[in-house]
DNA sequence: TATACGATGCACT
DNA sequence: GTGCATCGTATAG
């Protein structure tokens, strides 16, 4: 069932995880536009990523390691290049990528992404509303977690490995970005962490 | 089209 | 006990 992933060059061209250990904000920008590829239940995805945000490690109330360091945000504190995955209202997952390096305690949100490989899987997984377009399918964090099949097991996983890995896109240019404030927070709201491409998978407003 | 709100569970205090 | 880094539906305009 691997024979894509097999065939993807991941040692050649995929980020190491040394790229992420970079300042958040650089991530988060440089991130839009890049290709993720995942393995998640035995299905295989790719994605284009087209909304980001960022979670600092200081003068940011509104990052989940903002206090100390707790059982739920413990992953933001480990060498950047892993996943941290958590629950929200309950019943949506969000998906971040840990950043800069262990002890830091930041992370990037991916919002929102393009689908590029696995319609189907993705659409089977969001089965329960009815989605009409493609742009959909992974619009939104929750949405998101939920078309790419990523589960709580998921945290603390490498996102440079060759089950889960990113391209950079390098044709994203600096006039590409549009930078707002973050969505759904009341912390640090005024800040201008969100980031994303002109793309209709865009969370908000259409 | 725009706004309102209920669902639902657990980390955190 | 409180409050979410959300989503989908219902209701009003």
């Amino acid at each position: 069932m691997n024979h894509l992933l097999d065939q993807l060059p991941f040692v050649e061209h995929a980020l190491p995880a040394a790229w992420f250990q970079r300042p958040t904000v650089d991530v988060a920008r440089e991130l839009l536009g890049a290709t993720m590829v995942l393995r998640a239940e035995d299905a295989v995805t790719v994605v284009r990523i087209v909304e980001t945000e960022a979670y600092l490690a200081e003068g940011d109330l509104a990052c989940h390691a903002a206090l100390r360091m707790t059982k739920r945000n413990a992953p933001m504190h480990e060498d950047g290049g892993i996943f941290y995955v958590y629950k929200i209202y309950g019943m949506h997952l969000c998906v971040n990528i840990v950043t800069e390096t262990a002890g830091r305690g930041c992370a990037v949100l991916l919002r929102a992404a393009e689908p590029i490989v696995g319609h189907d899987v993705m659409r089977s997984r969001r089965a329960n509303g009815v989605v009409r377009r493609d742009t959909d399918l992974l619009r939104g964090p929750g949405n998101l977690a939920r078309a790419l099949g990523v589960s709580i097991d998921d945290n603390y996983r490498s996102c440079a490995s060759p089950s889960a890995f990113f391209h950079h896109d390098a044709t994203v240019a600096a006039a590409d970005i549009i930078t707002t404030t973050r969505i759904g927070i009341t912390a640090s709201a005024d800040l201008p962490l969100r980031f994303c491409l002109r793309s209709p998978a865009v969370s908000g407003k259409r």
